[in-house]
DNA sequence: TGCTAACCGGGGCCACCGTTCCGTATCGTC
DNA sequence: GACGATACGGAACGGTGGCCCCGGTTAGCA
């Protein structure tokens, strides 16, 4: 959109790379409420440091995210061309499991309102119609609850170290979605 | 097992019980967070008499969710002599499941380390454990899996104010619990 | 009715965190 | 090499929320 922006100072565009590369790590170990002081100590730098960049911390917490769900939202578009709408829908699933199960940053990032979101609300709609209607998932199911039970199952799998918590949890999720037998 | 207490001054025991019945419905509405001095303001007391009669914010939330907890308890072992093991886990899950949508400090409560929360964990294993070996609940499942999974669960579905969603997530939970087809 | 002890209210302290300000250091250029 | 603009860092601010203490009041008992 501007890609002509003022040429950034040497120094300026180092730090600000630094800001978002601990900013990225420091928001997928401990989401978005770990402390803003915490990042910038990471990054190496001051806290004034990180609001000359971003005006706040949830515009450098976009600015982290935005990347990442522009990838699910093309993962999602790219499922819905595929001749299993059931399959695919599932297998979309199963990369969003795998997304919010590394990085605890993805719950809070689906709660963030904005177009970037809409979007992938969207997306998401769009295989979850078409699954619905070749009978591969249950009909009442929306996409909201779609969302609120993705967003549990990320909060639920960081609450322990147990590393096949998250898989199993996953299974039980994708299996209720099924319409009943 | 201390019923012989000194008995209280009749303006402390009904102040005590004023701030019991607000912190029992300010938890219920907004959860462990609700800050404390709303709740003495909707007690009509000040925090210092809050602190009082409980000597932490932690011990008040224990005292009003101590008979809640202990309920659910009595329920769980009350299902595990059901004769269909598995009609009874689900129907306990049901139960739960209801608890949890009514009231937001459920979550909270099932997250305090504590006799209660064991005693509610080993009655819900043996409820799981008897739907497992009848072959109505998946086998991998174990009982931390089912506290974290509804724990998130609450905590999520919080976020909305559509009424069925709950019913909904609910039903897709259970279902999923069930041995795959 | 008057004394004593317990109790009440709310102002205040401390810790945490997002945000801002300003003196200083650094960069880029002449 | 020096100067102006820019960026840096960290100290300080403001708001929030848990927790405690002081001065006044009230209940209970003789």
């Amino acid at each position: 959109m501007a890609p002509a922006e003022q040429p950034l100072r040497a120094d300026a565009r180092r730090n600000r790379d630094r800001i978002l590369a601990a900013a990225r790590d420091a928001f997928a170990e401990s989401g978005f409420a770990v402390p803003l002081d915490d990042i910038a100590a990471r990054a190496g730098v001051g806290p004034g440091t990180v609001y000359r960049h971003f005006p706040t911390k949830e515009a450098l917490f976009q600015a982290v995210i935005t990347a990442r769900v522009t990838d699910l939202v093309t993962t999602a578009r790219q499922h819905a061309d595929a001749p299993d709408p059931g399959a695919a829908f599932f297998a979309f699933l199963a990369h969003l499991g795998a997304e919010g199960a590394a990085k605890r940053d993805t719950s809070d990032a689906m709660s963030v309102p904005g177009p970037l979101i809409a979007d992938l609300h969207a997306a998401v709609a769009v295989l979850l119609a078409r699954a619905q209607a070749a009978g591969a998932v249950r009909a009442e199911i929306t996409v909201d609850d779609l969302f609120t039970l993705f967003k549990s199952l990320f909060l639920a799998a960081h609450e322990s170290t147990d590393p096949g918590r998250a898989a199993r949890l996953l299974t039980v999720l994708s299996d209720g979605l099924r319409p009943p037998r």
